[in-house]
DNA sequence: ACCTGAACACCGTTCAAGT
DNA sequence: ACCTGAACACCGTTCAAGT
C-alpha cells in the first residue's frame, strides 16, 4: 500500500502529537518514521534533522503562546485575564514549554503578552520602571506557579509532606501555615487569589514593587 | 599500568564534573569509563544504571542547597539573605537544577530555606496563610529571576531587542521601561532591588500578597 | 523532486567469564 | 568482591542509488 506524498507539516503534527502524548524522549526519528509509514531518511528531506525538527517545533509554540488577548473592561481585569491565558496555555504544553526554555526562546515566547501587560499598565497610570518591574512580577508569578505545580504532579508521593513540616519546631505553632504549604493545594485558586492580590498591590499607588 | 580500585564516590564526582562542564548529554557511560580509566561495565558494578546515577548527582545537588543558613540582625536581612543564598546557589548549578526539578525534587531541594523562610516570617509578625504566601513569592522571586537570566544567557541575540520594542506602539512614549524591559539589564542589580521591594512590601502590616 | 536501504559511529544494558 | 569484553537493541546521520 502507498500513502499519500509526505509533506514538512505532517512530519510536525505527528512529531507534536508524539512530544505531546510521550515526551520529548519518546521522539526519536525512527519513531517518527513508523508513525508516519515511511522509511527514517524521508523524514531528512523534509525538516533537515532531529534538531531542525525540534526547532520547527518550538518556533510553532512560541507562535501559539502568540495569541492571547486581554479580555475584560478595567485594567486589573485585563491584566489577570493575561496571565490567566498564559497560566493555561502553560499547563497544557509543559514538556513544549520545556522545550523552547531550552532553546532559550521563553522570553521571546513572552513578548506579546508582556506588550499586552504594558498596555495595561499604561492604561492603570504606571509607567518606566516601575510599570516594568510589575509587568515582570505578573510574569514571574505565573511561570513559578506552573514550575511548583508541575513539580507536584510529577512527584505527589515525595514533595514534603505535612508531616515533615509539623515536626519542624518553627511550624509547630502555625498549622494554618504548616497546611498551607504542604498540601495538597487547591492551586487553581491559590493562583487566583494571589494574583489578585499582585495585581491589586501592583496597581495601587505607592504599591509593592 | 593499574588504577586504584573504583569507588561510587569516584564515579559521582566525575558524574558531577562532566554534567557541570559539558552540560548532562555528554555524560554518557562510555564517556565516563574512559575518563575513570576503566572498562564501561565496571560502573555499572558500583551505581546500577544511568538512572541511578543521575538519581544520586539530584541526591547529592539537594543535600547541597539545604545548606542554607539566613544571616543579619533583622527578619528582613535574613529573609533577603536567604534568597540571594538560593539565587546564588541556583545559578552555579543550572544543569544540575534542571536535573533536580525533571525528577520532581525542585520543592524537596527548597524545603530547608522554606522552613528558614517561615521562620523568619514569625519573626516578623506573619503567620498563617499570609506567612505562607510570603515564601511562596520570595521562592517564586527567586525562581523566576533565575530562568529569566539563564535565558538571556543562552540566546543573548534572540531575545527582544530595544528595537522591537521600540516599534511596539505601547513602549514607544515610554522609552524607560522599553530600556527596563529590553536589556542588557543589570540582572544582579534588578534582582537586589526587587527583592528589597518585595519583602518590603511583604513585611509591612496590610502588605502585598 | 522525492524516497529508499545500507552503513557508520554512537548509545545503555546484560551477561557469562575472569581474577 | 570487583572487573572485563562480547553482544544486543537501540540511536542520529550520511550517502549512493533508485524513481
Amino acid at each position: 500500500m502507498t500513502r499519500s506524498a509526505l509533506t514538512g507539516e505532517e512530519v510536525l503534527t505527528t512529531a507534536a502529537r508524539l512530544v505531546r502524548a510521550r515526551g520529548p524522549a519518546a521522539l526519536t526519528m525512527r519513531r517518527l518514521a513508523t508513525e508516519l509509514g515511511t522509511a527514517v531518511t524521508s523524514i531528512y528531506w523534509h525538516v533537515g534533522n532531529r534538531e531542525s525538527l525540534l526547532d520547527a517545533l518550538v518556533e510553532r509554540t512560541v507562535r501559539e503562546m502568540g495569541e492571547i488577548r486581554p479580555v475584560g473592561r478595567t485594567p486589573h481585569a485585563r491584566i489577570v485575564s493575561v496571565a490567566r491565558a498564559l497560566y493555561t496555555a502553560l499547563r497544557e504544553r509543559p514538556q513544549l514549554i520545556a522545550m523552547v526554555h531550552e532553546r532559550g526562546l521563553t522570553e521571546r515566547m513572552f513578548l506579546p503578552a508582556q506588550q499586552a501587560l504594558v498596555h495595561e499598565m499604561h492604561a492603570a497610570g504606571l509607567c518606566g520602571e516601575t510599570a516594568a518591574e510589575a509587568v515582570r512580577a505578573v510574569q514571574f508569578q505565573v511561570v513559578g506557579f506552573v514550575l511548583v505545580e508541575r513539580n507536584r504532579e510529577r512527584s505527589p508521593e515525595q514533595h514534603p509532606s505535612e508531616g515533615e513540616l509539623w515536626d519542624s519546631p518553627t511550624a509547630e505553632h502555625d498549622p494554618a501555615l504548616a497546611r498551607a504549604l504542604a498540601g495538597p493545594v487547591d492551586t487553581e485558586r491559590l493562583f487566583t487569589v494571589s494574583l489578585d492580590a499582585l495585581v491589586t498591590s501592583l496597581l495601587s499607588p505607592g504599591g509593592a514593587a
